[in-house]
DNA sequence: CTGACGTTTCGGCGAGCACCGAAACGATCC
DNA sequence: GGATCGTTTCGGTGCTCGCCGAAACGTCAG
């Protein structure tokens, strides 16, 4: 049947080439920005969500200040960085939860098939503790809340997606987490999404956000200078025994 | 407060520094492998879960079979593509959904923004109207049948996830689409997949391949030759009326 | 065995691109 | 105004990698 196929098309075009039109090229142009390791390192150093100025991406990529200020220029091009000006520093950040999502479904690839060589713990332990994942928690942290939620019935997680119930919905309003406006937006409320640490779900989408949010004006949690794990204050182990029932 | 960064480790190693043995480069190796042109082709002719041949992927790519077996090769190396082999031919699929989720997140990244060129539709009135995306419907049929089964409650779609309701389940049931043994399998049940074409979710995961499969083998709906475009059957418009309550 | 076909390997060609340093530009601070 | 700093542009260098055609390998058919 396949040879059909070929005999008749012989060199002239047939319904693979119509593929061409099709969708390859146009995913390739944002692959291949990304595919450059230089780019690469500072699309991650930007995964938590943070706008970083052009001298730290060159730093975190290794390369000179010309360098990085040429793969800015693509990746804004590219539609993968906005930027914002102010003063004499240009700041970058991803330009939408969209490129976040690719980046973060290219870890789980990356984290992928086990006898692969990999030098040392690729993530540090502190990462594994506790991290942001673009705007919410992942690692131990975000899987223990996720978790916390979820057998207490406030979201349903499952296999499937995440939803949040009528009592989750009061219990976010009692902590101070602002839902409602979030719940017009077109973002996912509730998307789970795949910890390369943990292997397992934690809650990411617009209620991660909102959550991860309160804990940082809280004073729970605070981020680690230029990375992306996080510490938990004594106030905000107090606060997650309390409110997730969790002991860090 | 950038300044002392810069100042304090001015060509010596630092925290960003430290992140490039962070995912950067991990990242990078799989975004490359999808960025070239051809490879990306070969890619999103497979998009559909079916094997093709090399030289099936070769024609999609517009390339010689030689340079079609060395992408291949690097392809399969990279774990994005698995192989096996029959007689003298050897076909190539996806080697996980993990992949084509990467792929379908890359195709919502080029479907965005606005005013950006874009030679004619860049899909056929027909993929508009109903494809598979990897193993489940998408496009304008994908869509209806996710509203369908949110409107009567066999699924909660909300804005977030998706959760299979008890009479769901039993819609499956009588439906003849074996869901039960999908529950064990650590791939999300009822993932949803935001659709390029329509902008709007439809049902992946578990659940989206196992309906999907029931319609094909109910006769329902047939693929179009060399195509991820699906065609409705007579007998699949009377049965989606009833069942979906859909006109097509 | 012999010929046909799908696939892979090899050698060579050419283009694209990442990299850097030097210099220019613009904003800020003294 | 002048010095400093963050950022960008420009020119030049080197390497990688995609591409093809020719030839080799393995399988299948007669």
């Amino acid at each position: 049947m396949l040879a059909e196929t070929s005999a008749r098309d012989l060199g002239f075009p047939n319904a693979y080439d119509r593929r061409q039109m099709s969708d390859g090229p146009y995913i390739a142009e944002s692959a291949s920005l990304i595919g450059d390791p230089a780019r690469a390192n500072m699309l991650a150093a930007l995964m938590d969500g943070r706008a970083l100025s052009a001298t730290e991406l060159g730093l975190a990529a290794r390369v000179a200040p010309s360098t990085a200020s040429g793969h800015l220029s693509k990746l804004v091009d590219g539609r993968l960085l906005s930027v914002i000006s102010s003063g004499r520093h240009r700041y970058f950040k991803l330009a939408s939860p969209a490129v976040a999502r690719v980046l973060e479904e290219l870890m789980v690839l990356a984290g992928d098939g086990p006898p692969r060589y990999r030098p040392k713990s690729r993530c540090s332990e502190e990462m594994a503790r506790a991290r942001t994942c673009y705007d919410h928690f992942a690692g131990k942290l975000g899987v223990a809340i996720a978790d916390s939620l979820a057998s207490r019935e406030l979201v349903v997680l499952g296999d499937d997606g995440g939803l949040v119930t009528d009592a989750g919905m009061a219990f976010l309003l009692e902590l101070g987490v602002s839902i409602e406006e979030r719940k017009a937006s077109r973002r996912p409320l509730c998307r789970p999404c795949l910890d390369w640490s943990e292997r397992r779900w934690h809650i990411g989408g617009g209620l991660g956000a909102a959550l991860t949010l309160r804990c940082f004006e809280a004073g729970w949690t605070e981020r680690k200078r230029d990375s992306r794990a996080v510490t938990v204050t004594h106030a905000g182990k107090r606060a997650f025994e309390q409110l997730f029932g969790m002991r860090l």
